[in-house]
DNA sequence: GCCAGATTAAATGTCAGACATTAAAATGTA
DNA sequence: TACATTTTAATGTCTGACATTTAATCTGGC
């Protein structure tokens, strides 16, 4: 593990590099102490500082993970699913809403990752996923539900549909997908009518996917995507009108 | 923003989570400029290390980045698709090996992705996405090519496939899907025989991506499928013999 | 001999102050 | 005005110190 002191790069940063490739290299194995900051400010001839600052650039991203004590120092992080889902969520999140992604092209998106996961999740959904299901669309169905809660509601819904797959990759991949658009649903006012025709969906979906019918999943996720696109469609609509009134008056 | 110094958490961690959640939350927006250093360390009571520990692990996850000079400082970053990527790429490759996700679990999440693309990219693909494809399926026809080259141009081959769909949130999603089968991907010794064979399936791919058949490249890609997952049965079948030869001798 | 408590040691966490380096802005000059 | 120089404000880095945490070790009493 080397670095170029003469280079323009910060010291952190390309120390921070080093002990990533070394990971990423399997030179580094989990839970695998690495040597203390003394030690490494030594090995790479920089001060105790600028190796923290590199510490902390890896443990960041989970790759790492600091124990203080007599035994203590820096390990090499056994990433899991659940840290990498919710960076992947922060991620998403960040870079839909400042890159200014459309309704539309995060909706496809999400939706055609979802329909992948269709067929697997009719084929090995256990009783499990089945209940989520039902219990999230007995909660939507509840009057005096915030438009939060609906949406958190909902995404707990897809993830059960999407974790039916049994496929851990499968379901990491589509956290971001899923949980990144919550932003964007949430600009929506669900109306008792939409809220009533979303059940309705989901209950079809639930139904389907009891049944391992993955065609019939197929058509209801086509069906509910056409629908979610419609209410955004709606709501940008009403606050155009609503500003071409304004500018009128 | 404020933080809490009798936390047992590290100083360093809670003021990047103050920033981090404030990024997130829209008070602070892309290039805006955060508060000097020597301001971030008054306002939170803390050290200028320790600030600027906080604000490496922000620049990790480069949620910011940071200029020298007289008018330098740290600025909001515009997260960019291709900087998402490289951390994705980075963070699924980590979590596959580190999990000892199996090669077949790892593929069908793969290639349920990326036939969830198939039906998009056979409407929108463009003509160079079409070239990039055929230009690839050239280079793995080359004699001489190492195992590595030929994985490489296989994951450039089908994220022309998945770029074709023309959604850069699918594109996004599936990077990490791919790439991260690289290192699974060159576990496996590609012989003469089992490049023709795949190279002739590109070949249909591209030309049913063309004709933007869907329906075909759908069929083509469970194909390409099942013959990857059997080639990687074979590898592990053949190192599993030489094992038991090895015990017996 | 063994256990509980005190001590020690080794590591990270934090601080203070200094200097180096960079790059833009202000200033001076032809 | 145009160009070279100086100033300045920021990050980058270093040194050295102290605080805190935690496990291992030592020590005394039973």
């Amino acid at each position: 593990m080397k670095i170029d002191p003469d280079s323009t790069v910060d010291l952190s940063a390309q120390i921070a590099k080093a002990i990533r490739d070394a990971i990423i290299a399997g030179d580094l194995i989990v839970d695998q102490r690495l040597p203390s900051e003394a030690e490494l400010a030594d090995h790479f001839d920089v001060s105790r500082p600028t190796v923290r600052e590199a510490l902390k650039r890896l443990a960041a991203q989970s790759l790492i993970r600091t124990q203080r004590g007599a035994t203590g120092g820096a390990f090499v992080n056994r990433l899991r699913f659940e840290d990498a889902y919710a960076q992947q969520v922060t991620t998403s999140t960040l870079l839909l809403s400042m890159n200014a992604v459309s309704f539309d092209v995060a909706c496809e998106a999400r939706y055609a990752l979802e329909r992948a996961c269709a067929p697997l999740s009719a084929e090995r959904r256990t009783p499990d996923h089945l209940a989520t299901m039902r219990a999230e669309i007995h909660r939507q169905g509840q009057p005096g539900l915030t438009d939060e809660a609906f949406c958190a509601s909902d995404v707990t819904f897809h993830r059960a549909l999407v974790d039916g797959a049994g496929n851990k990759v499968l379901s990491y991949q589509l956290a971001g997908a899923v949980e990144a658009m919550q932003p964007l649903m949430n600009m929506i006012t669900f109306t008792a009518r939409s809220r009533e025709e979303i059940v309705a969906l989901h209950t079809d979906i639930a139904d389907a996917v009891e049944a391992q019918d993955a065609t019939r999943i197929d058509a209801l996720l086509v069906k509910l995507e056409a629908y979610t696109r419609l209410l955004a469609h709606s709501v940008v609509a009403a606050r155009q009108s609503r500003k071409n009134k304004e500018k009128t008056a």
